[in-house]
DNA sequence: CTAATGTAAAACCAAATGGTTGTATATCAA
DNA sequence: TTGATATACAACCATTTGGTTTTACATTAG
């Protein structure tokens, strides 16, 4: 079920689900700092982290499961890259919340100035 | 550790783990919702969602760990106010996100432009 | 061709998560 | 004072998560 919509967005529970549970790491919140600037190969990522390859290659399935990174075949290497356009979507939400807040705010006011 | 700073703002790595982990549960993102705007008891709340009473008093605890909700007696009943503050902490974050990610393409633009 | 590198995927494990029911306690209303 | 309501909390359970090790396969380098 499509919960939220913009003009060019639509977002359903388990996307928004998939993308918060993507970022409640610190590990997984890493790894998308990084390759929004600069592509990396899962080695090269493995690399930074103190864990196996086999536990970073699963961070970085459940961040593609989410759309924070997609990966690209080079050769034997796969380049992960961060999408910037997830990060987006988890910003919309956020910002809807924020103004709901600041309509709570707002006719709070008016009732104010009312009396 | 403190892996995030800005003016007025410290965020932890455990702190933005809670609050994305606790934003990543449709249930606890439409208690947020609701109570950004509309105070609520527990009850009240139990009585809009198709489980238990205590189901939903463990979501409220996740989201009062994760500081986007508060409680506030008032005889028998627990007041539940959804609290903008940790949403603008998550924002913050994912702010930093788009400017590092707009910082690269800057930087290729740049590159572009130089040949 | 062979060895080394990069990735994928399976099997396994402990801990965390999201739900349940049941019990205890506090407060309010009649 | 007693019954109903609101919350808290513990115990339990199935599933998911985040890690491990191991095995297999593809690709590149010498």
């Amino acid at each position: 079920m499509v919960v939220y919509q913009t003009q060019d967005m639509d977002l359903s529970d388990d996307e928004v689900d998939r993308i918060f549970r993507a970022l409640a790491d610190t590990t997984r919140r890493d790894i998308v700092r990084r390759t929004l600037t600069d592509e990396a190969s899962i080695s090269d990522l493995a690399h930074r982290y103190e864990m196996s390859f086999a536990a970073v290659q699963k961070h970085i399935t459940v961040l593609e499961g989410a759309g924070l990174v997609t990966k690209h075949r080079n050769g034997r290497e796969r380049r992960i890259r961060g999408n910037p356009e997830a990060i987006r979507k988890a910003q919309t939400l956020l910002n809807a919340y924020e103004r709901i807040w600041q309509g709570r705010i707002d006719r709070l006011d008016a009732l104010l100035a009312q009396n």
